[in-house]
DNA sequence: ATCCTACGATAGACACTGTCTAAGTCAAGA
DNA sequence: TCTTGACTTAGACAGTGTCTATCGTAGGAT
């Protein structure tokens, strides 16, 4: 049982058989699948899912804060269920590879109030780029 | 003139009238468009331009390093002309205006070697979101 | 100045990503 | 068990980006 599950019942969703292969498929460290990656994966255990009830899904998900939408290329979104510690991401430049990583520090603290411009600034997303290991060999 | 276009004369390019009217879209500070906005404007100045050439001229002048992509919403790229001086960017998060910012220190230096994993890391990138004067009245 | 031709531009089909709607289904409380 | 409104579904549609076959022309050659 996902913790992500286990959440999402205490919010009082509705406990369908689409969701809980939604939860399923998003389970572990690293993940970070497109919608339609997790629609792929659904669709193994639940060959009936629709795509439109992913999309919602994750779309619900992010809303109330338990999945991350991390946008790391230029193409879909994917989705991060690791929500609860802040953290950054590590993407291979050749393969796509992506790892989360912990910087030092507050990214936040190095833009000066000069660099703000009357922002009320939130939140920073930090990507890494390079070659891993693997591509690099 | 812009100092784009002189600098892709340097490079050798033919000098189209398409290529004219795509650097001349791009010229200034703070400019961040997506392609089909770089199309609607070019559209302007050159009526019978085609989507394929605008997309082929980003990118093209994004592998020659004169023009960087900025991926800020998970929707369409975004192209930056200011490639020859580092920054990151500043988004609102309600209107999507984008800023240049500048923080202080090198963002690479945040992420120490154990959480590297093996890559070879190459280059940051750093979206800070906040909402905009505008958007706070 | 004119000619040649390789490089660039074009139209439009196609693929991928994401959204929306109308109709059917079902989880869970009464 | 019944009821109901929340949920799911198929598929149409929209935005973004890529590709190919064909046409046009910038700029060097003559
Ligand atoms: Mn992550
Ligand atoms: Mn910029
Ligand atoms: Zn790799
Ligand atoms: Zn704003």
């Amino acid at each position: 049982m996902s913790d992500l599950l286990e959440r999402l019942r205490e919010r009082g969703w509705r406990m369908t058989a689409q969701r809980r292969v939604v939860a399923e498929v998003l389970d572990g460290q690293h993940v970070h699948l497109t919608a339609d990656e997790v629609h792929a994966r659904a669709t193994e255990r639940l060959p009936e899912i629709s795509r439109a009830t992913v999309y919602n899904t994750l779309g619900e998900m992010v809303s109330i804060g338990e999945v991350i939408e991390v946008a790391t290329d230029g193409r879909a979104k994917r989705y991060d269920p690791n929500a609860h510690r802040p953290h950054q991401h590590l993407v291979c430049s050749r393969c796509g590879t992506i790892r989360d990583v912990h910087p030092q520090g507050d990214p936040l603290a190095a833009l000066p109030a000069s660099e703000r411009f009357g922002f009320a600034v939130s939140t920073v997303e930090v990507t890494y780029r390079g070659v891993c290991p693997d591509c690099a060999a």
